[in-house]
DNA sequence: TAGATTGTTAATCGATTAACAATC
DNA sequence: TAGATTGTTAATCGATTAACAATC
C-alpha cells in the first residue's frame, strides 16, 4: 500500500534491460551485486527496490534472470498493448510515426492529428493524419486512451485540454512547457530543452581540480 | 563550493521559461511565491534554489523578471553557442537536423555522421552527412566538443568510445542503453523507453479510491 | 512606520546505504 | 556444514519545507 518512488520505476526498467542482455548471453542466475553493477547502482539498491513488489530471489543463490525479467515485465505492465494517438506531425512527430521504439514497448500509434491542411489525409507508416478538428470523435472511434503531444509549445496546453476533454487517460508530452491536467490524468514530460540547458550548465561550470573534474558553485 | 543537485538545475531552467512568459506579458516584478506557483513548486523552493548562485531579489519587493531571467541565462551558460555533431541520421536523427530547438538553445549542429552509404554525402538543412569512418578527423576539423547520439542501442557504446577518443567533452544520448564514459565526459540521457515503461506502469497500477486516484503497491 | 518579501538557518521528510538475521 | 546471498530493519544522508530575522 506504499507509494512507489518514481526512481524505483525507472530502475526497474533498467534492471529489465540488463536482464534481457544477460538472457541473450545465456546467463541464467545473477546476484543483486552483479545486477547492480550492470545497472549502475548497488546490490542493496536492487534488493530494496524489488521488495516493493515481492520476493523474487533465492537466498544464497541469487535471481533467476528469466524469472525476474518476466516478473518485472508484468509489474511494469509491459505484457499488454496500448493504442496511442499522436498530435502534431511536424519533424519530431513524423519521426515517431516511423519509430519502432513505441511498437516495441507495446504502444501502437493508431491515428495522428495535425492542423496543417497539406498534411491532412496523408498516411505515414500506416497511420492516417486527420484534421485536429476531428480529434474528439476520432479518439472515441479508436478507443484510444493515450496521447503523444508533439506540437509547438504555444499550442500544447490547448491540445492537452482537448485531449482530456476527449477522455484521454495518459499523455506523453514533448512540448517544452508545463501542462496543467486534472490529477487523474497521467502525464510524463520529455523535455529536450531542459536537457540542453543542463548540458550547457555543466559544460560551462566544469572545472578541473587536481586533474579531477567536479561541478562546483562558481 | 557546494555541489549543486541536478534538480536545482532543472528548476532553474523552468524558472527561466516562466520568466520569459512573464516578460512577454509585460510583468516586471514577481515574488518567489508567484514564481513558484507558475513553476509548480513552492516559493521557499525558488528562494532556496537561487541562493546556490547568489542574491537576486529585493526584500519586501520581489524579483525583477528581466534581471532574474538574464542572471539565470548566464548561470545556465545559455549566453553562448556550442558546435555539435550528430551521429546516426535515422528517423530521429534527421528530425533533429531540422529541429529548431537545438539552435534556439545555442546548440548548432555543424556536421552529422552515418554508416549508411546511401545517406553519406547528402546535406539536410545545411548539415552534411559524413561517413562515420571519418568521425575523428571531422570532429577535429570542426572543433566540435559536443555530440548527439541517435544510433540504434547496439552501436551506441562503440560510437561513444569513438567520440570520447576524438576529444568530445559532452554527449546527449538518445539510444536506450547506459553508456560507459570517463568521468570527465558529461553525459545526459534522454531515454524514451524508460518514459514509456513508466507510463505503462502508472497506467497499469492506477486505482480509484474514493473518487481519487493514487498509485499504490498492487 | 506597517506590510511585504527576501535570504538563510533549523526542522522535517524521504530516499539511499549499511548491517545482519534468515536461509539456500 | 560452510559460504553465499537474499530480504528487511536501522542508520545515514541529502533534499525539501518551515520558520523567521533582515530589510525594502
Amino acid at each position: 500500500m506504499r507509494r512507489i518512488p518514481d526512481m524505483v520505476i525507472t530502475r526497474m526498467s533498467i534492471y529489465s534491460r540488463v536482464l534481457s542482455a544477460l538472457m541473450e548471453k545465456g546467463i541464467d542466475i545473477i546476484s543483486s551485486d552483479e545486477l547492480g553493477k550492470l545497472a549502475n547502482c548497488s546490490g542493496t539498491q536492487v534488493r530494496k527496490d524489488l521488495t516493493y513488489f515481492g520476493q523474487f530471489g533465492t537466498r544464497g543463490v541469487g535471481y533467476n534472470t528469466s524469472d525476474l525479467k518476466s516478473n518485472i515485465t508484468k509489474i511494469l505492465g509491459m505484457d499488454k498493448r496500448w493504442k496511442v494517438a499522436l498530435v502534431g506531425v511536424g519533424n519530431l512527430g513524423s519521426a515517431f510515426l516511423s519509430h519502432e521504439r513505441f511498437k516495441k514497448h507495446g504502444f501502437d500509434i493508431v491515428v495522428s492529428f495535425d492542423a496543417d491542411k497539406s498534411k491532412i489525409g496523408k498516411i505515414y507508416n500506416n497511420v492516417e493524419i486527420r484534421n485536429i478538428a476531428e480529434l474528439k470523435e476520432s479518439i472515441n472511434e479508436f478507443g484510444v486512451k493515450i496521447a503523444i503531444i508533439t506540437v509547438p509549445a504555444q499550442f500544447a496546453q490547448e491540445v492537452s485540454d482537448l485531449l482530456v476533454e476527449s477522455g484521454i487517460k495518459a499523455i506523453l508530452n514533448f512540448a517544452p512547457t508545463t501542462l496543467r491536467v486534472p490529477e487523474k490524468v497521467i502525464i510524463r514530460n520529455v523535455d529536450l530543452s531542459l536537457e540542453l540547458e543542463a548540458l550547457s550548465f555543466f559544460l560551462t561550470h566544469k572545472r578541473a581540480y587536481d586533474s579531477e573534474f567536479s561541478f562546483l558553485y562558481l
